[in-house]
DNA sequence: TTTTGGCACTCCAGATGTGCGAGTGCTAAT
DNA sequence: ATTAGCACTCGCACATCTGGAGTGCCAAAA
């Protein structure tokens, strides 16, 4: 028989351990040598294929549960695997559709399209959906009310460029300069129209002695609400939907698994960090692979060590604002998932730059 | 030996079943008869329980789960101990403290109250806590602001009286009539303040005609942004905590019931109504019973069957407008749990009340 | 009449054993 | 380089066994 050029045999055997990993992805069950014998893509006889698949696990792709089980793929098969999908070939149009129709109905504000959002990705994958909402990092100060509640309270209320409300009651010790109202008001538009949240505090702080030209009173009053209204608060405004789902697969038999995972996802604020911290890494310079991939060990967090992590963002103008994704088991169809979720990205996108456009935009 | 009169012997019973309920509630495994043979509170020989366990067991109080396992108290037994623990003695001084601590530091806005809420009943509780925000059914309109965003959309902010804040965005085809505003707001202002939310749609659609006497352009205007602004959106808003607690309990083993318990807590919308009609059966008219306890078979929903549902409103002025609790197993430390809720309720209150009366009432 | 000790009985839980089948690794033949 | 064949290894499912905990009932004791 003709002798393999080592090119060649790399091929064969990358084939054949994607077909290990593909298999393994539907049935869930460790896939043997005689198995994939019998499929016809590979034409080699089952002793062949034990002895190329003790190579891939010599190589560290692959694994036994046991001596005498058929072969599991690690973690680096995944990313092989992953990385291997360059293709994301088109979803069929039916299942675009399917996307379209689940999600578009009815969001008109902010919050109703993070919740829309969340559950179509969890409705459509089967698994646990996520999305953070526009970050307050990345937004910009549009519009600033303050609202007279009672002698001694009033809501400021905060409108970022992404669309997202924010409010805040400022609370004083005795009744304030009710007459300072407008004009205050007045000034903060002025000053801080345009700048990103993060930093309206301290640039406020800092000029604020230029309010000072009209009246003492003013000082004190401009300060106090300034501080309150933008006092750093409750951060992580993240959506998840369907956490159940995850708890249903067979892999998560064993209470401590299930234990772990139930645990991040109750705390939001840590998951939230974890996403954030996944994307803010490489900033938006690098032209961004739009989805991107964490596999069981590869996340940052060790309760996440038996799931993936699919993940894109979504973009305000060319700023990304906000992330979404879903997180699953690592079997699982990843081509199918990606797709999805780089379509829930840019739909998401779509929709909110209409939404802040206005509609006549 | 001196014979028992039927009363001697129903006081008997009752205080074994309370032992056996005890024990479980420790243990959470089958309690038999030796055990409480040898326990001193009850000075009777193995046999002489079995017999009065046998009856108990006939009256519905108990279970076997097989023939020979010690006996299991059912849902009517957990109902008999719960109404026999009316004393609700005052939690040790340090635990109130404990609450206290947890709880009261750094709540200004009402969101923060019911994070702070909620996680702090799952901590103390170590199972899943849960407040519902204070609903719109029971408040009232305070005030209200439009604030303009751009050409053709609108922000409208309610305030309620109860402290919470909506807001929304109302969108026009066209460009509006900006010159409106602000005579719309006072209108709105005047006709709306202390109605309560749920009426307040209907009532000024039906009298919006009066504003009619300004001018025909008015008319369309108005109508539009009520019928926005005031538009049934997502209601439930709940604060769930702690989900993960109650998994990690050894009857939640198998993942049937863990997973319809997950689904449970998923579904905070369905999780909501469910509590709501608890509280809404009858209204506030009876004197309240400060606590309620919902147990096992007793809840509505067939997905809670093998939890309890420790739950207590809280009021502002004398209008109930909120519910909180926790979610635990059947097996629980009723009497404590009954406590730290009833606690909260109070707390909570409280803080409503000082919140929205302001610092100086 | 009530309580109690005794006894037979039941049934679960855990330990132990067995056969089977799936899958491997190695070697020798092709 | 590939393949067939074969011995070997384990885990899994199943049956079997056994100890113990707990019951129900009965007859004796209080």
């Amino acid at each position: 028989m003709r002798t393999l050029s080592t090119i060649e045999h790399e091929e064969r055997k990358r084939r054949l351990l994607q077909a290990v990993i593909h298999q393994y992805i539907k049935t869930g069950k460790p896939v043997g040598s005689a198995f994939l014998a019998g499929g016809r893509s590979l034409d080699l006889s089952p002793a062949t294929i034990r002895n190329v698949m003790g190579e891939l696990e010599r190589e560290g792709y692959l694994t036994h549960p046991h001596t005498s089980a058929g072969r599991v793929p690690t973690d680096k098969a995944y990313r092989f695997y992953v990385d291997s999908l360059v293709d994301l070939q088109r979803l069929a149009i039916k299942e675009e559709e399917r996307i379209r129709q689940e999600h578009e109905s009815r969001i008109r504000e902010i919050n109703e399209l993070m919740l829309s959002t969340s559950k179509t990705l969890s409705v459509l994958s089967n698994y646990t959906g996520f999305v953070t909402a526009p970050g307050v990092d990345q937004s910009r100060l549009q519009h600033m009310e303050l609202i007279p509640l009672d002698a001694h309270r009033l809501l400021a209320v905060m409108v970022s460029d992404t669309g997202v409300v924010k409010h805040r009651q400022v609370v004083f010790e005795g009744p304030y300069p009710r007459e300072l109202l407008e004009p205050l008001e007045q000034t903060l538009n002025q000053r801080l129209r345009g700048q990103p949240f993060t930093r309206v505090r301290e640039t406020l702080l800092d000029h604020i002695e230029a309010i000072h030209q009209r009246q003492m009173d003013m000082l004190e009053f401009a300060r106090h609400v300034t501080e309150e209204a933008f006092a750093p608060g409750e951060s992580a405004d993240i959506y998840v939907e369907g956490a159940g789902n995850i708890l249903s697969l067979p892999e998560f038999s064993g209470p401590d698994d299930l234990r772990q995972l139930v645990h991040v996802l109750d705390e939001k604020r840590a998951l939230g960090d974890l996403i954030r911290e996944e994307w803010g890494v490489q900033g938006s310079g690098a032209r961004f692979p739009a989805v991107r991939v964490s596999i069981g060990s590869e996340n940052r967090s060790p309760d996440m060590k038996n799931v993936s992590l699919i993940s894109s963002c979504y973009t305000l103008g060319d700023r990304q604002v906000g992330v979404l994704g879903i997180i699953g088991p690592k079997r699982m169809e990843y081509s199918r998932m990606m797709n999805l979720v780089n379509q829930m990205a840019q739909a998401v996108t779509t929709a909110l730059n209409r939404m802040v456009g206005g509609p006549h935009e």
